[in-house]
DNA sequence: CGATAATCGAGACGGTACGTCGAGTCTTTAG
DNA sequence: CTAAAGACTCGACGTACCGTCTCGATTATCG
């Protein structure tokens, strides 16, 4: 299920017409007690009485908690992904990086974590929030680093699919393992102690060229 | 709390003592219960059931389910941590990344797992899983680092702090994100394309000192 | 059961004896709190803390509640019932009866009534029951009212059954369920109002022997 | 408490009304458990889901298991009660008394004995019992007195509150605590050998007003 | 005398019911 | 037909009590 579907094929329905913007206010709610309470916490009622709602306009749009909960990290994860094109590697994947750390750091990076403990045993939810978290990030890694193999920046025999994973790996195990701040300075070490040795020709190399 | 504590100081205790073969039982039923159901779907019913045990037998040992579930695991963890000794980086690394890769795919890594969503609510929680998960591990391969170093296989300005981060990040996102196997081949290229690139000296470095 | 038993027909008995000094105080402690909550509130580990013993002893002693309860009662009340003999009926009933009142109006009646629930669920706790305070009082009418007929004070057809019953049931009634005081006053009434002048030969009649 | 309240004062209520068909279904419940077990075995459990109801549904309504059987004895006492007119006081008794007698014979009967332990321990409990099982039946007892000293049979002496007291006495008396039965013949001997010559006027007191 | 055995207080044990609370559904009035 | 409100069934929660069992310590008899 995952977003809310509004009466099917129906052209002309009848009655009260669904009132949208109760989506945002019950998302918004859920994000809210989600970031405060954690995902086994957050009651239904909990969500219902901060938007003012009742529980059946919940269950009139997602099919149960994990559905609400899963849909509203969707919905608020997808207008955070900028792509940057700076012109370098380095500058492509610091922004990129340091990007995804702020939104991470936020609510919904709260919220992330709190599904990870459901994912082995809800293949939907697993579904969506690797669509979500995993996916997205990890094509937008990937276009950069074509864009850079385009532009000969990094080696021929470079792991290009590890480097992406390890970016991802880096950020996500500091949020939500060791707790750790996602800071500049973090992202700035991956990104030069790591990301640009494993796949970047090193001067070296650059200079063979000429 | 985590550890059922035995009456604390008093020398002479009274009354029938705890029977502490009742722990063992209770710690199997909750990590089998938690890796067939999870760890929200747990119930305190069912972990008493599965070991024939009353309820207050359970909370007479740990105080709520979390703390149930974080004795289970850290007990669980401390019997599988060997720390090989091969004799060089490469050796040592493989060795040590393949047995932590398959502890954590099995029941335990899925219990693990089901905690990582608790731990920004649960501060005691979030200590006990960090000294279990992380810093054990973390501290072997620091050792491991060091044995290297002293055979002078580092480089001088090699990021150890960051490797050692990357080895632990890589494994868990698998294991907890992606969902990809933690298989031997896996780890293989962790050593290969991340690890020993990062921190040992090269071909050419090595020729150098002859 | 409802008697503690001594380790039956062994002569030589090997071991600590019984203290028989804990059955009173069993018996007593059980008393008292069920004279101050009753009988359904009355737990074991109540007893067993009041009387600063260990639960096993008074396992040892009684089957279980309902039967420690009941031997409380019976003992208790053996010790209560004199059988008047002044000579003259209405002397006899007056005495026995405020006699019967007293004792019920103590907290032998107050656990008297505390059993009156389980009786129809309890067929051993209703024969105890009404040994103890049905029988033993009816056959004590029963023989005041055989000595006034030796005296001829009886009307030859005076329903002397129903006389005894309503006796007991007048007392009984008041105690248990109206919770009106069972006083000298109304002792007095009954005698005089009821019982008396359904039995007893009446002025006239006794004139008539004249 | 005693009996569900419905919202109270307010006249526009909101939300889902009570079903008020669940009211007797549990009451029916109740009273059938209580008289297969009696009180003290009667569990909330066993009643919700002897209705097929939630607990909460129960717990809604009525404070407590006790408040629950009062409310289901005075609920179901009420409708049970003819006043008999017949002309005569012997007539009246005797109609009377067989149908309370036979009232107090079923299940309801039961009930009323499983609290009377309780009596003491729960003031409000003790004041529906007196209310549903004791007042109604002595008013009707009143009553009927009234009349016959209207039609002039009753002696101006009569002791007329403990007639009405001993007609309730010796029927509860049998029917709690003796375990006689409470049959046609009992209450016959009743009126015949006890209330009548109590209160009625002799053949030789009515022969005198010729 | 030492060994044996049943007692003692204390409290852990398995089990059952308690009264509360949350999930997801249903039913009312109001718009 | 949708909205808020809240009653509905179901099931898990953590607690308390029952009746049993097990501990160390004590107190008797037996050999």
């Amino acid at each position: 299920m995952a977003t809310p579907v509004y009466s099917g094929t129906r052209t002309a329905q009848r009655g009260r017409p669904r009132d949208a913007s109760r989506d945002d206010a019950l998302r918004q709610a859920a994000l809210e007690v989600m970031a405060e309470v954690g995902y086994r916490a957050l009651t239904m009622d909990a969500v219902a009485a901060r938007a003012r709602a009742g529980k059946a306009t919940i269950y009139r749009r997602w099919e149960s908690k994990l559905d609400l909960v899963i849909d509203t990290c969707t919905q608020l994860a997808h207008r955070n992904l900028p792509e940057p094109d700076t012109g370098s590697l380095e500058g492509d994947l610091r922004e990129f990086l340091s990007g995804f750390a702020a939104f991470l750091s936020g609510p919904i990076g709260k919220a992330a974590q709190a599904l990870v403990g459901e994912l082995p045993h809800e293949p939907e939810l697993a579904t969506a929030f690797r669509d979500t978290f995993l996916t997205t990030q990890r094509d937008v890694l990937r276009r950069i680093l074509e864009r850079a193999d385009e532009r000969d920046e990094l080696r021929p025999e470079a792991p290009r699919g590890m480097a992406v994973e390890l970016a991802g790996a880096a950020l996500i195990y500091r949020l939500m393992l060791t707790g750790d701040p996602l800071d500049v300075p973090f992202v700035d070490r991956v990104v030069e102690q790591v990301l640009v040795p494993l796949v970047a020709k090193g001067p070296q190399e650059v200079s063979e060229l000429t």
